[in-house]
DNA sequence: CGCCAGGTTGTCG
DNA sequence: CGACAACATGGC
């Protein structure tokens, strides 16, 4: 069973999946892409002049079509945020596919919670045995990201051998307050980014910009700007006397736009 | 060997 | 508050 949209450039699953802000998505074969998002396998596969979904139409409208925000204005919030800088503007002209994703806020705290001080392969890498470890396997060779339960019960040995280093003991803190209700992630969907911020910097390994990456990327919440080396480099040289405050609820789309844009072209920087 | 990788923490001044 | 080393690990 699948499903086919029209191709349009205004989302490019290789763009969306490969700009850094999933971990989880695999390239199978030209055009052919798979991966799990809360315990649900889905493969892509671009064939001619559509994109073929291997779900249901049911399944994707009650869950894909959110994932990947396909409802959203996109073509809207390019423009507008073209209008603000040349440089978004030629970010947007090559990659208007980017979506940003609504992916499981647990996933999205762990992953980032990983992310701090790592480079992008070896963060793949160590989700990726996680899932191999305390996830379920849900179609063959693809397991479900463990939640905090099945985080929580790891041993010590079996935690080393993800090779997360100091980040570990991260994980274990954000599995035991999560499980205690010290933190409540309904909260943190319900709050403010400001608030939220708060709640999810309680967990150890969390500070500024793995919080606002949890909220941007496990919340939705657009209007969040990670701030990074790539980023903070980016605005100073390239996009100076900027305030990213005045993208808006656009602001995580920028983000992600100028990112990409800025680790494709490093010969800006150097 | 030293430096870097989508940072955070603890410690000093 | 602002600066700065330490933190695990692997690639180059």
């Amino acid at each position: 069973m699948s499903f086919s949209l029209p191709r349009s450039p205004l989302f490019s699953p290789e763009q969306s999946l490969f700009c850094g802000q999933a971990f989880r998505w695999r390239k199978v074969e030209d055009g052919c892409w798979q991966g799990v998002a809360s315990g649900r396998f889905l493969r892509l596969r671009e064939t001619g002049d559509s994109l073929e979904f291997s779900c249901d139409e049911e399944e994707f409208r009650q869950y894909w079509e959110n994932y990947f925000d396909l409802k959203d204005d996109q073509a809207a919030r390019l423009s507008a945020l073209s209008a603000h800088h040349p440089v978004l503007a030629k970010a947007a002209a090559l990659y208007p596919g980017i979506r940003i994703l609504r992916q499981d806020p647990w996933e999205a705290l762990c992953s980032f919670l990983i992310s701090q001080n790592n480079n992008i392969p070896r963060i793949c890498g160590i989700i990726d045995q996680l899932c191999r470890l305390a996830g379920e396997e849900i179609a063959p060779g693809c397991f479900s990201f463990p939640g905090p339960q099945a985080l929580a019960a790891l041993s010590e040995e079996e935690l080393s051998s993800l090779r997360a280093g100091y980040r570990a003991k991260y994980l274990k803190d954000a599995a035991r307050k999560v499980l205690s209700g010290e933190v409540v992630l309904s909260d943190v969907a319900a709050a403010s980014p400001e608030k939220g911020r708060l709640l999810l910097e309680k967990i150890s390994g969390i500070g500024p910009k793995v919080a606002d990456c949890v909220l941007l990327y496990g919340f939705h919440k657009t209007d969040c700007f990670p701030m990074d080396v790539w980023m903070k480099r980016a605005m100073k040289d390239l996009l100076p006397e900027l305030e990213p405050a005045i993208f808006g609820d656009s602001a995580g789309l920028a983000q992600q736009l100028i990112f990409h844009y800025s680790r494709e072209h490093r010969e800006l920087f150097s």
